[in-house]
DNA sequence: ATAAATATTTAGACAAGCCTAAAAATATGC
DNA sequence: GCATATTTTTAGGCTTGTCTAAATATTTAT
């Protein structure tokens, strides 16, 4: 199999990600969106990648990836999930920071370098952001069932394990709520406005739309 | 400035490279050999550099940089060569691996990282082949004068401080020979056929074309 | 069920960066 | 100094990945 390109790489990615949580397929316009391109680019890469059989695609109907195309699109993400870390790890960057990095370096480490990484990282499971980095043979790592803050119930105590969100203003609004991956918060009550919570030393109502961000280890 | 292309640094980095122990112009077959590009190429991409005054270019006698086409080209090479020493110093590659990798990563890094290495580096100036790292200024650092391998005095006794050469194959035999930078050895006598030498363990005659890859700090 | 709205595809264009082939300029050898 | 060889440029073409505008298909709402 020729290499791809980066571009083709981030459509499979992009693919794999936005079906990740679901059979359904993906569409033209979903893809477009996602990557800040116009449908009709889309479409006229979905032919590509379809000629390649990394995707299946139905005009009209959508996208989902083959199985090669699932490799390439695992392969990618566990080489920006490993550099997040790295980055995080070994030279001192805030979560927030190294994803626009990760989304440059992921197309171009050697497979060397990816493994150099792995293994200084101890062959880490999870990203700064919680997400699971797929194994070496890319499958994705078992994790925990998480439960989004928003279904967790009253009184209840837990931990932060994931944020589903890579916006930089975000991730920095919870550093300085110091909100961030392993914290241990009690859910005071779900409110029509969000959720309220009690952290070692705050109280705060987390709006909604935040709080779907924040995912924490299910009861 | 708008940002340059992967392609476009390259070439400055290249005639850079070319022009740097000379005051001469480069010429348009000598980028097209290093580059692995064809001549007609090679015009059409002095045209446009000369359009954003990058180099100075008069047709059929050759380019050279103007003032802002040498800061991205040191600019490159500064990344260059703090990941060639990066990739030695924290994930254990050795010398004849790194400047593939980093010729992809060059490109792709930020101020931001370009930074971060720098300091857990501690501001090196040179990398794994002796070469000087354009500092944060974007100037050469003072480099202690070097002679080569193939002027160095018979019996004089010094230390190899720059292999100028990239080549993995050559890299990996001085590898074997226990031939790499800082190694002490001594000149027993300059031949025809090259320069015969004691290092600790062995004497070996080094080839022309070998030896003129190889400098020693000047006497 | 059909009209209106939305999503998707097609058609055609463009920029980058490469190519080949041919023309033009420069350099070399006798 | 002229003929030949070499180098460089021009002209035109190709691929990748994007775009806009228009055509077509699908979905939604009445």
């Amino acid at each position: 199999m020729q290499p791809l390109s980066e571009s083709q790489e981030d459509y499979l990615k992009s693919i794999f990600q936005l079906s990740e949580n679901s059979t359904r397929l993906v569409s033209a316009m979903e893809l477009a969106d996602r990557m800040d391109v116009k449908p009709a680019s889309v479409t006229s890469m979905l032919k590509k990648l379809a000629k390649l059989s990394l995707i299946d695609y139905t005009p009209y109907q959508g996208v989902a990836l083959t199985p090669s195309g699932k490799l390439v699109a695992l392969e990618v993400l566990r080489h920006h999930r490993l550099i997040e870390l790295f980055l995080t790890e070994f030279l001192d960057f805030g979560w927030e920071e190294v994803h626009e990095q990760a989304e440059k370096l992921e197309h171009v480490i050697s497979e060397e370098l990816e493994a150099r990484m792995a293994e200084k990282l101890g062959h880490p499971t999870h990203d700064p952001h919680g997400d699971p980095i797929p194994t070496v043979d890319l499958e994705l790592p078992e994790s925990p069932l998480l439960a989004n803050l928003l279904r967790t119930a009253e009184n209840h105590t837990g931990v932060i394990k994931r944020v589903t969100s890579q916006d930089r203003d975000f991730l920095n609004l919870l550093n300085r709520l110091e909100l961030n991956i392993g914290v241990e918060l009690r859910v005071i009550s779900q409110e029509r406005g969000g959720v309220r919570i009690q952290t070692a030393t705050d109280q705060f109502l987390i709006p909604v739309d935040m709080a779907s961000k924040i995912w924490m280890e299910a009861e």
